[in-house]
DNA sequence: TCGTGTGGTTGCATTTTGCAACCGTGGCAT
DNA sequence: ATGCCACGGTTGCAAAATGCAACCACACGA
């Protein structure tokens, strides 16, 4: 089992980085996310050597996020849910990877059955966030420490 | 310098995660958007080792995403922009790793000053849109293949 | 029964990471 | 001016994760 170096900070990035940050761990969802649920699928779309695949996978079923059935891995719920974060790494290399106009990808909202820009809104006013626009505060779960803690704005 | 195979994919999330998904990375910029700014800031508050954190501060200043002035390191806009990776990776850690009521932060919507649960909106119908209603066509910098291929649905 | 494809595991080399010790600069109290 | 400490790193070496190629077992069809 991997080395986890992140846990223990009691804060939400840490954990999910904790076990969705290990190399090649969102690639593999990424694959599974989008329909490839077959070992050599995943193997052959990523370029993950087999020996770490099948770590990751292990792990992934470990975890709940991945459930092994014949010779499918499918998503759970809790996998499901990474779909955002996968939406936030693909913006934000659209945005800064490849330029304008250069998207490998685009993706559509099957509800309305349009192409979609998702953008983060406010549940409170409903109008969007910008990146810069976002403080944090300390939540119920905040330790002692992170009560105390000035804690500062966000960007 | 670290080891890439995610790029020569076509894909923006692997080009993100080129940069983005080196180990402590994230981490580092979830301290520098809290508005840590310094080398030992960083440092304590995350546990990374100094010769990884001075490696990867080198990293991000050298693909822009942080400035380096004096004794501070600075986001830039396309700093700034990691912002919602890192709030999807936040939420997922909320609610599947801490549960409910456990969330250690909180954001806040600082134009209109309250709590807010950011979710995505679909740019077209403005509708919340749920994870498993995604799907993915090919976009405008599509490779001949990725066009070719049935691309799956998400989820 | 022989070959082929799938879904892995194993062993070993290479790369990345972690850790502790060290170094240079600047501030500041003596 | 001298000594001492904090800050912002760098260096060297050990430990862990990763990459690669060879191998194995099973299923299926010719």
């Amino acid at each position: 089992m991997p080395h986890r170096p992140f846990e223990g900070q009691n804060c939400s990035i840490a954990g999910a980085l904790a076990l969705l940050g290990e190399r090649w761990t969102l690639l593999v969802m990424r694959e599974v996310l989008l329909g490839r649920r077959r070992f050599g699928d995943i193997q052959r779309h990523t370029g993950v050597a087999k020996n770490i695949l099948s770590d990751r996978l292990d792990t992934l079923v470990e975890h709940g996020l991945l459930e092994h059935r014949g010779s499918e891995y499918v998503p759970t719920r809790k996998g499901v849910d990474v779909n955002p974060v996968l939406v936030a790494l693909m913006q934000w290399g659209d945005r800064h990877v490849y330029g304008e106009g250069g998207a490998p990808r685009v993706l559509v909202h099957q509800a309305c059955g349009h192409d979609a820009d998702p953008s983060l809104r406010c549940s409170h006013c409903g109008e969007e966030i910008a990146a810069r626009e976002l403080k944090v505060r300390p939540g119920p779960g905040a330790s002692p420490q992170q009560q105390r803690d000035p804690l500062l704005p966000a960007a």
